[in-house]
DNA sequence: TTTTGTTGTTTGTTATAACAAACATCGTCG
DNA sequence: CGACGATGTTTGTTATAACAAACAACAAAA
């Protein structure tokens, strides 16, 4: 046991690798979380602890912490009785979501361009254009917006501030359920293209403006085509059919 | 008793007046919040379960539902083994959260310009700036603190978009604790007054490019204080005696 | 003297039970 | 037949206890 307990401290020291024993909350946490990116919530349910707590296989206790915390980020909307919710999107929430999204990111691009970076990560930048590309051509959607994320998420990293990149993936998280559903068909058109391309060009070539310009425009033409889709009374639903594969 | 019923369904039809009673980690989650806020927690301290629910008299519970809160909106920071320490501000995250609060707070600077504003909001804001004027005079700071703080949401509420307004309460929260305790001897130099009296003008004016010009300068220039009062490690630090009243 | 092993304490985590408010269901009375 | 009220159920809130990991203090051995 001796030397056991001495190697192990020995690797402690040498690897410094922590052990790092994930809490239940913060498991239920990160589900929710990509549950709610993926779009696999309607918007408009009620998500009870209990039933929570039973999927888990856990007591309420985890999930309460782990949706505390969602509603705290302003992911989950609390109803009456401090109910969580997964929200539903109004054409003037997604009007507030787009202005707050186009001045964090529209910085965030204007600071990645002013930077000097490494040429490793514009080059995967650039894979994962024309990787996205391909998606596109072979209609791979929900591979596509996996890639698509982390693009955008590659430049608001270059800009070097951690707390913008924080708050961008706030930003993200509140209108994530209805983009799932909605960007499916609008990427088909290849409208956002041109713009992701334009924007990486402007980073690379130095050009704050360009690249906030060409970042704005994308946010604002998604918003556009998204406000389109709203209904009489200013709520964004699913258009038609589910999201296949 | 039945009439007792009665008359609470008459009442709650007729005024329709919510009871909502408050939660107990919500009014233990707006204490730690107005705490951190005025700076009475040394930044650095662990905020440890049980004797915080000691002071509120409660459970561990509620408490830990309040910091988890915290914790969620990075007011507080997440120590070792998930302990809640009242956050240190660096120089470094004092730079970043410079560039997020220019990019929030002057886009609602210039949103709050561009916009039909109702006389009486106005007028409020340059009773506030006078007020603030003579509280500088007075040197009762932790009051002119009250008012600065109000008039500059009494701007971005002006934006019309509450979302931005929250993103920025948020960023106000971090940095909190350091400003509580540094900015006592700046304002007494009166070195931002000419930024908010500028800003003002420039929202009544219509001048979106000169609203937000003001507020960053007035954001920036308090941040330049900021960093030339870190020490050599970067770190923040209160610089002398404590807050006289 | 320095290091190591042990023990007691502290602290976040989780489960469970009790509680109260809100909701749904259904029976009863007008 | 329709509205009102009682009752059981659901659901968030809070308290409490048990647990494990980490830290601190102390004692013993090299």
């Amino acid at each position: 046991m001796r030397d056991v307990a001495r190697r192990d401290t020995e690797r402690c020291m040498t690897a410094l690798k922590r052990i790092e024993r994930e809490p239940l909350w913060d498991l239920a946490h990160a589900q929710l979380r990509d549950a709610l990116l993926a779009g696999r919530f309607e918007p408009g349910t009620v998500l009870t602890l209990r039933s929570l707590a039973e999927s888990f296989g856990t007591s309420i206790t985890p999930v309460r912490d782990a949706v505390t915390r969602l509603v705290a980020q302003g992911v989950l909307q609390q109803g009456p009785r401090n109910s969580a919710i997964v929200p539903h999107l109004s054409r003037r929430e997604l009007s507030d979501l787009t202005v707050v999204r186009c001045a964090l990111e529209g910085r965030a691009a204007r600071e990645a361009a002013l930077r000097r970076h490494d040429e490793a990560a514009l080059r995967k930048l650039q894979d994962r254009l024309s990787t996205m590309q391909s998606l596109i051509a072979a209609r791979k959607l929900e591979s596509y917006l996996e890639h698509h994320r982390k693009f955008h998420f590659g430049i608001y990293a270059m800009s070097g501030v951690p707390l913008l990149v924080e708050t961008i993936e706030n930003m993200w998280l509140r209108c994530g359920p209805v983009l799932s559903y909605v960007i499916p068909e609008y990427v088909v058109l290849l409208k956002g293209w041109d713009h992701h391309t334009a924007a990486l060009k402007a980073i690379v070539a130095g050009d704050a403006d360009g690249a906030e310009r060409e970042i704005v425009a994308d946010i604002t033409d998604a918003a556009h085509y998204l406000a389109s889709l709203a209904d009489t009374t200013g709520q964004l639903r699913r258009p038609s059919g589910l999201i296949t594969s």
